[in-house]
DNA sequence: TTCATATATATGAAATTGCATATATATGAA
DNA sequence: TTCATATATATGCAATTTCATATATATGAA
């Protein structure tokens, strides 16, 4: 995990919104992610993959969900510039946040 | 300046490399940085060019030389990630901060 | 079967780069 | 002074590569 790395990651608008909710929200997936930032499945699906071939995502499967978090071993350089950015653009993602309160039929969580 | 715009910035070595020297030697000329990194002029003159224009670095116009250094107006959140991500690349930067100090002819500063 | 997710393929758009050249300035000889 | 040359930087063009996306299909669980 090098800088250049993470910003290559965070240079696509998909990937870095998609980091930013699940760093605020703790655990997401897909389909949640579908519905707060509205776009087609297969997008968020690659952008993901992507950021957990990077090592910035892990996932865990639960029933017929995935869930992503951020991976725990990330190093606190990289936690600290995606906390430092989620809260330069936090106005812009409450929308995003606020529409995922509102999803219907939102998976429940266990462990 | 937005988070988006600084990570498409950075996430190419040439730019984030040519930043990260910029910090940490306060202002470098064009030929300064091909000599340091040992890439073509026209390539390094370019990547100036688009972190110029995204407001990351000014310039300053000295005899036959144009100087950059990082844009004073550059907001807290965005100086602070450029210094994380140059200490964490320290290592690596400092052959090419080496080679700055044994490059001939190094311009001289006024001003 | 349905639902959630992943992947394969193709396409188009954008970014990057090398090469050649343009511009501006400086230096030095005649 | 004028002319030729060297230096520093920027840019137009074209080739290449990379990247993002849509569509379609596949997988796998309930």
């Amino acid at each position: 995990m090098t800088p250049l790395c993470l910003y290559k990651c965070f240079s696509d608008e998909t990937r870095l919104v998609c980091t930013q909710l699940i760093h605020l929200e703790g655990e997401l997936c897909v389909c949640e992610l579908v519905a707060a930032m509205n776009l087609s499945q297969p997008k968020i699906s690659r952008h993901l993959a992507y950021l957990r071939e990077c090592d910035v995502l892990s996932d865990r499967k639960q029933e017929r969900w995935v869930f992503y978090h951020l991976n725990d071993a990330l190093p606190p350089w990289a936690l600290g510039q995606i906390q430092s950015a989620a809260q330069v653009d936090s106005q812009k993602l409450q929308p995003l946040r606020d529409r995922l309160l509102s999803m219907k039929q939102r998976p429940q969580r266990c462990q």
